[in-house]
DNA sequence: GTTTATGCAAATTCTTTGCAATACT
DNA sequence: AGTATTGCAAAGAATTTGCATAAAC
């Protein structure tokens, strides 16, 4: 019950997860890091990088439409504050997955109800992919 | 690639399904449909239901914040339209996912983007735990 | 009688766990 | 030295496929 004291430790795997996500600039699964990793990597491995990173709030998680698990950089958490109740945006061409981040949806709930987190996703056809 | 011709049949799992379903007012895992079903009916066949139900547009899926897969049903969709735009709420007292009807979230995405399909989940605290 | 639904076995995919070896600080 | 990371093997959960039998229309 009591909370692990990990110190944070560099690792290559992570340094390296870490720059695919920055340079695709969307989600990504378990399934395309490690091949963008050439398969190098063992596939438990990158799951355990992954949760780490998860962990000291550097990614997060989005599940798509179709319940695939992707990962994607965070930009305004830390270890203790998370704040993903952006958008996240799925191009149903490119099949990417994006966080549109600074927009977040309004809505409001019947009386009664109390909001802890809230996770959008929005098909549809993405900026580029609308340009070509 | 072509569409399969099936006509629409009832059968037991179906629509014992879909009074579970109707009765429980809320979404439900293939696992507990399963134990509901008293484990009288094979795995398989529940999937297998539930994905012809999805199709006949009498159920729809949810993917809720941990990516479990649960099972709703459809009260605005038919087998050519779907409107599953409102949101799903997730409370994290009773562990129950249901929809809230005719909330939808409402957002502004940067220009150049086209949105076809929204899906939000929130979770929180429902209106029969805070009255608790 | 033709098509769909069911049950069983088996295969796939995704994810987690245990353990010994290795790398980091 | 002490702790976190890695790789491998193996287990576990969720979902899908194939095929023969049973049921619906």
């Amino acid at each position: 019950m009591d909370k692990k004291i990990k110190r944070e430790r560099s690792s290559a795997t992570k340094t390296h997860i870490l720059s695919i996500l920055e340079e695709k600039k969307q989600a990504l699964a378990h399934k395309d890091i490690q091949l963008l990793l050439d398969n190098s990597v063992d596939r438990v491995t990158i799951y355990r990088a992954l949760d780490r990173l998860v962990d000291e709030g550097k990614i997060h998680k989005v599940t798509g439409m179709e319940g695939i698990v992707q990962y994607a950089i965070c930009h305004n958490c830390n270890k203790e504050e998370h704040h993903h109740n952006h958008i996240h945006f799925h191009c149903v061409q490119c099949e990417t997955i994006s966080c549109i981040e600074n927009v977040e949806p309004k809505f409001k709930l019947p009386d009664g109800y109390t909001v802890e987190n809230v996770q959008c996703m929005v098909s549809g056809v993405c900026k580029n992919c609308n340009s070509l």
